[in-house]
RNA sequence: ACUGCAGGCUAUCUUAUCGUUCCGGUUCGCCGGGAAGGAAAGUCCGGACACCGCAGCGCAGCGUAGCGGCUAACGGCCGUCCGCCGAAAGGCGAGGACCAGUGCAACAGAAAGAAUGUACAGGUAAUGCUGUAGUGAAAUCAGGUAAACUCUACGCGGUGCAACGCCAUGUAUACCGGCUUUUAAGGGUUGCGCGCCCGAUGCCGGAGGGUAGGCGGAUAGAAUCAGACAGCAAUGUCUGGUCCAGAUAAAUGAUAAGAACCCUCAGGGGGACAGAAUCCGGCUUAUUGCCUGCAUGUUAU
């Protein structure tokens, strides 16, 4: 099994990102929020993630950058374990909503919870 | 050694596993190589580059300010004079002009240039008319002040790579170019004036706006390292070597182990400030560990 995370999985389309905001289900296991939304993917992959940490919380670029990578990690190992239960294409979007830096363990925990949550509802 | 002053360097390293992005190769399995900073930051100055109704003239406005030099340019840097601070090393300085005009001036003083006058002496037809004293930094041929107006010299068009060019998709006439017609209300421009430009309708041709979709711009350069020469220096010239991020919602990472370093209560703990976004030259601010030189006093020898 490979975990890889190329260019073409990552969600880059604004309309798409937009779009899972208004129209997209979401779940929260502290301290990431997903939201999801089932659609039409540009590229022949199962699964387009997008990451994102507020500037609200965190001003420095260091910190935002810091957290994206530990997200982007924990989704690169995660993702293999669900993506072959997936029929569909889905568009996700991980928001971190906590308030200080987390370290990877429980970054991964989190992950862990809300893609097996994202995997059995969608399980067909 | 302590204290102070000035300048400079540095910003842990190695390995393993799994990844990201760019370049080159490829038997399409992969393989090899590159991949954040000294401030990448604040966006405070100066350029390069790009476009805009050529941006022209006058007034206004803004910036800079000893003198000389460096530079693509600067509000930066170097040298130097003067002033101030410091015991010194050294630091700081909106340091051009009040013999152009206008204004302002604490206390003291009659009076600080349009308003008058004390004491004594001299003088006159008469009068602060004259001298001295007195106040003050300055008192009737004055002086000070320009982080006061002002004057002088030099500089300044605007907007910023989400600039700008090309391609694709695609809706509909709000866009552009040419010609025709009318010379005209109105509009545009750097605040104002001049000037300049746009400006009815119809026809022809192109496509405009939006979707921030893709490609270019976009990484070899006022680059960097070494040496020589010129110069007090900033800096410049020449010769030789090197290729050193180019992402686009945004890569440069994650985990583990070890080495060195620092602190240690001997269990262990710690690693600052901080993340490229068109690119350069500065300034400012944040911050780790160290080195060198200098100064004065104290202590030790």
């Amino acid at each position: 099994m490979r975990y890889t995370f190329p260019r073409i999985e990552k969600l880059k389309s604004r309309k798409l990102i937009a779009s899972v905001f208004t129209e997209g289900s979401s779940h929260a296991k502290y301290p990431i929020r997903l939201v999801w939304l089932e659609t039409e993917l540009p590229e022949a992959v199962v699964l387009q993630a997008a990451f994102s940490v507020p500037k609200r919380h965190f001003k420095k670029a260091v910190d935002r950058n810091r957290i994206k990578r530990l997200m982007r990690e924990a989704y690169r190992l995660q993702k293999p374990q669900i993506e072959k239960d997936l029929k569909k294409q889905y568009a996700l979007v991980f928001i971190y909503t906590g308030k200080g830096l987390p370290d990877y363990a429980a970054v991964e925990k989190s992950m862990k919870n809300l893609l097996y949550r994202l995997a059995g509802e969608n399980d067909d």
